[in-house]
Order: structure tokens, then sequence, then C-alpha cells
DNA sequence: CAACGACTGGCAAACGTTTGCCAAAATTTG
DNA sequence: CAAATTTTGGCAAACGTTTGCCAGTCGTTG
């Protein structure tokens, strides 16, 4: 017969009795060092290390009210994207003794708002990526829990984004030099507030530089969506195309391809994100580029100081976080053609 | 002066004052429905429903010993090839009303161990993906808690992982086919099941077949490490590289791109995992894929059926599923060279 | 040397559930 | 209609921590 799977835990009463103290002893030996003299300590500490004693999280939680968790939702989970700010905030979240619960939205508002409300009792904090959520939803999270935003701003949430403005102004200015007039926009959807700042970055980088550019779309912010809106790039006929974000572009790229459209030869393509291959997509992809790892770290850093501040009485004002983004140029921008892009090989051209 | 964050949650008490019966019978309305008259039943989870009232996790856990949490960990958060596994086991864990952990190791069997003990006391399972743990260890977790390997199979520990025998043959065949006599495979970490299984597949099929085939390496599975193996596959001459995975497989590609090498016309290039960026990557990549999401999915049944199982006594014998593969074939493999490939332009030829 | 304060360690009461046991009530059976 | 059985709901004891309070012990100070 199997002897039981679960060997019963040793819990503090047990390094109590076998330390010869008290369990609160225990307890503060552990966990409030300073609470107990040196000797006790010590001989509690090696106690409780011979017998391999690890804490119960759950007891801890009710004992507490913190369960030393952080949620992280994403509306993506398998955007490359996101995985450098998987990394960032898993990593920070073990370097302060937290655990991270992840959560996909699937790009779906109500389903992020179902995600946070199931977590949310046993977690202490959110970090929310891209939320598609309202700013009244997300004010009303924030009221009830510590939240950090990532890749979004509202107004009295701590948050963490890149800089859109400074970037969008690299790209419509990359395209300006490069004798591009007409741009094309192809939008992400419109719950994203990147998105939104996209469009409202280049829209007036654009007026400024004499730079035409439309938009298009929504489209789902995917390779498949790319495809989509590539295909309807193509009937527009601007020499330049700017996508909501990487996966995107590829798509549009792919599409570009198939049409025997060349790029950057006939139409230029500039993304966002400068995700796992950008760099070695054909031709490999201009795009304006943050650090999301580095964004996931802080974050952490700034929710963990929040579910601080929640137990004290301090609130200082919510922290802003603006990275920067830089642009890196490669192979799918070019001189702006001086012809029109030729007629696509295939398919209706009406 | 603000108002408290975190508005004191309602409690099981709370419900039961308010709808006028025992605490316990408001939890056997919510968790255990035909223990409780139906009129009293639909009562109770109005007036709960009313107040908002969500269970507390860690009341929960401490009372029934279940958490009702899932672990999984990984060797790199950021390889693409993990994303579908995430994204399966993540929708599953929703599913089956879990919630999900995510760990990553770093490729560094300490650290996974290290993750694993850390984690346990608050989760019910791991799932374990491409575990870099020596067999002892995993046989040592299994004994002492549900454990599901993905990608690794340990006699009698439950796991999933795609059929390597029959991938391998594909792949061997597929090159014997193209003409190609000698290959290149470059190895991943030693750590790595996955790897060992694909290098024996290999020289197997390829004894069958009369295809020589050299093993380079460990290298690290990572472009980065890639980059390093193409050099080396440079080197030696072969016709046909087939590389531990797709990272590795496009950083080789890069490498050839960047010494003037042409694929596939001087050198054959394979992968494992299809991840995405295969498909776009210049020449795109011919690769064994496999249905990463299904797995996560059927990963998280198992460990849920485990979890269930321990409760109960009756341990039936631990399931292995093993998953359909498949070549894919793309543009980085054609048919073997007359002459053999040219000189790398630049660097040292020593 | 008395009084005072700082240190230590124990007691016991939380924290919010679940669940075994029991008794009352309702239903079925003979 | 009495007895047997099932259904229902409450009581109270866990589960494993943390922490406020208290009382002893020591060392310090005037």
């Amino acid at each position: 017969m199997p002897s039981p799977r679960r060997p019963h835990a040793v819990t503090i009463t047990d390094v109590a009795r076998e330390a010869g103290v008290a369990a609160s002893t225990v307890s503060r030996a552990l966990t409030n060092p300073d609470r107990v003299n040196v000797v006790t300590r010590e001989h509690v500490q090696q106690v409780a290390a011979r017998l391999g004693y690890r804490a119960s999280p759950a007891a801890r939680a009710l004992g507490t009210g913190r369960t030393a968790t952080l949620a992280l939702v994403l509306p993506d989970i398998t955007n490359p994207y996101f995985s450098g700010l998987i990394r960032g905030a898993e990593r920070q979240a073990e370097a302060t003794g937290h655990i991270l619960v992840i959560g996909d939205s699937e790009e779906n508002a109500r389903a992020e708002a179902r995600m946070v409300e199931r977590l949310a009792p046993g977690v202490d904090g959110f970090l929310l990526g891209s939320s598609r959520l309202p700013d009244a939803r997300i004010l009303q999270f924030d009221a009830a829990m510590p939240v950090v935003l990532v890749n979004r701003r509202v107004p009295t949430v701590t948050s963490v984004s890149p800089d859109q403005q400074g970037g969008t102004r690299q790209i419509v200015e990359h395209l300006v030099a490069l004798g591009h007039r007409r741009a094309i926009f192809l939008a992400g959807p419109p719950e994203s507030w990147l998105g939104r700042q996209r469009w409202a970055g280049i829209s007036s980088a654009a007026k400024k530089h004499g730079l035409k550019v439309r938009r298009l779309g929504p489209y789902h912010p995917s390779v498949e969506g790319g495809l989509l809106a590539g295909e309807a790039a193509l009937a527009d006929g601007a020499t330049a195309v700017i996508a909501h974000n990487d996966l995107m572009a590829i798509g549009a790229l792919k599409r570009m391809k198939a049409r025997g459209v060349s790029v950057p030869a006939d139409v230029s393509i500039v993304g966002f994100d400068d995700i796992f291959g950008a760099d070695f997509c054909d031709p490999p992809l201009t795009t304006l580029s943050d650090r999301t790892e580095q964004a996931g770290r802080s974050a952490v850093d700034l929710l963990v100081a929040l579910v601080r501040e929640q137990s004290r009485l301090d609130h200082d004002a919510p922290a802003d976080i603006v990275a920067p983004t830089q642009l890196v140029v490669r192979g799918s921008t070019g001189p702006a053609p001086t012809a029109p892009p030729p007629d696509p090989k295939e398919g209706d051209p009406s």
C-alpha cells in the first residue's frame, strides 16, 4: 500500500515543542528576530531548519491579511511583447519575496474585469498590463486595492508607461526625412490606451511636419489582424504604413510580400514594441522599442510600495513613470518611391 | 482624509447574520448545495450575492488544505515556445477553478528546485515544463506532492510530451530525401530531456538511413547560443544543420546570412518547436511542430485529477500522454548542394 | 538600595473557513 | 399512529499563523 502522498507538514507548534519554547516565540524568532533574545532566536532557527519548517502561507495570510502574492493580468499572454514584462515582473516579485500569478484577458475588457474580481481576494495587489478596462472601472479597482498600471495612464493611479509622444515623433520624423508625404496608421483595438496615444502622437507630429496620415481600422492586434490591415493599406496607396504594433506590422509585411509589393522600395512599414522576431523578419522591422523588462521590475516595485503604504497610513502622491522609447531603424523603411507603388499582382484591385 | 483603501471585506459571518442562519449553513449553501434545503439555500445565495461576498481563499485553504492554486515552472518564460503552454495551462486552470502561478528557472536546475520548494506550501501541485532537474529530484518532488511533467518523461511520473521519436524520423527522412549525407546536430543544454531524446532519435534514424551526423555543443538554447553554434557548424562543412530548438536555429540562420552562406542552397537548417517567428524569418524555418497549447490543457487536467486523487485513496497508474508532432517544411531546407558550401566570406578560416 | 525601564517569553485571542457530530423536524414505513 | 429513517441546521472544534497584553527578569540610575 502506498504511503500517504503529502507527509503531514511540519508546523510551528512542532518546532516550538522541539525547541522547548512557545509557538509565539518561534513565530517571532523567524519573522521578527529583534523581538527575541539572540540565543533563543538562533536555537529556534536551527531547530526550524533541522525540521524543514515552512510557514503555511494560508495561515499567515489569514493572520496578517497579506498573501505575499501579486497578480499580473495581460490582454494576450502569447504576444512576445509581454514576455519581457512577465520576466521582469517575475524576477522582481521573487526578489521582493512575492509570488506572481498571471491572468490572460484575451483582449476582452469583460474578461479582464472578471479576472480581477476572481483573483482579488487572493492577492495583495494588481499589475494591469495594457488594460482594456474603461477609466472608471480602473479607478474603482484602484479605490478598493493596490493597483499599478503598465502601458496606461489614468489620473491618480500609479503607472509606468513608455513615452509615446517622443516615440511617435521619432517615427514621423524618420518617415518625413525619407521623403514620405502620405502615411497610413493601422489602428488596434479602441480599448487600447497605448493605441490611442499612438494615434494622437502621430497625428500631432504629422501635422507639424506636413505628413498626411489616415487611420484605418480597428484591427485585432495580431499577425492575423495585420494581414487584413495590410490588404486595406495596399488599397489606399500611401507610401508608408505605421502599424499599431509589431504583430500587425509583421502581418502587413507578410501580406505585402504575398502581393508582390516590395518593402521598403514600394512601401515602408513601421511597428511598435520591437518584439522577438522584429529583427529577423524579412525585411527586418523598423520599430519603436521600449524596455519592457525594466518596466516590469519598476511596476512590481511600485506595487510593493503601495501594498506597504496600505498598512501604514501615509499615502504619498501616485508615481507616474514614463520610460524612454527608442526608434530602431531596420530594413522595413526606406526612401519614399518617386512613382506610386505598382498595382498588387493578384486580387481584385477595386 | 482618505478613506481606508481596503473596505473591510464581507465575511461568511456577515452573510450568516444577514440571512438569519448559522455560518456553517452559509458555507454549505455555497460549497455543498445539496446539504441544505432548497429554500434556505436560495435565500443564502441571494444574500451572499447582494452583499458581494467572496470567500477568503486563505481561510478556505487553512480549513481544507487545498489552495486551488497550481504552479507552472519553466526554464525560460521568454521563449515563445512556452507561450502556448502558458496559455493552455492558464485557460484550463481557469476552467477548473484554479489559479496559475508561474515561475522562471532561467535554465538553472538549482533555481528550479528552489522555486519548487518556495512555491510548494502555497500550491496544490506542480506543472514542470522542460524540467532541468535530475530524475532523482523529480521523483522526490513527485513523492511529496502532485506533479505533472511536460516535455519530459520519468518512470512512474505523470507526464505529457511530444513524440520525439516520430518527429526526428520525419526530419531525418526529409533530409535524406533531399540528398543530404552529412548533418550536424547543435545540442542544447545536457539537462534538457527533450534535447537528449532528440539526439537519440536523430542518431538512430540517421544510422538507419545512412546519414552521417555529428553532435556539436552544448549551447545555450537561445538565439545567442545559435549564433555561436552556427559558426561552429560552418566550420564543419556538413550540408544540413539540425538545431536543438528554433531559437538556436534562428540564431544559426542569422549567422549564415552574416557569413554570406546561402540557406538552403549551401546548407539546410531544421529546428524544433515551430515557434512564433519560424514562419516569417528569412528563409522561413523548417521545423518540428507540436501542439503546446493542447499540452498545457492536458497537463492541467492531469494535475487536477492527481490533486483530487490525493484526497481520496485510489491512485490509478500514472498517465503518460505522448502527443503527435509534425514536420513543417518551409524554405530553410532544400536539396543538398552538389559542391561543398563556399568558404565563409569573413573571419579566420582556420 | 529602591525604583524604573528595557528585554524576553508565554498566554490567548483573533483571522475566516470547513466539517464532524448532534438534535430537531420532517418524512416515510409498517 | 408509532417507529424508523432521512433531511436540515446549528454548535464548536479544528486549520497554522500573528500579535496585543502581561508578567517576570535584568540591568541601570539616582
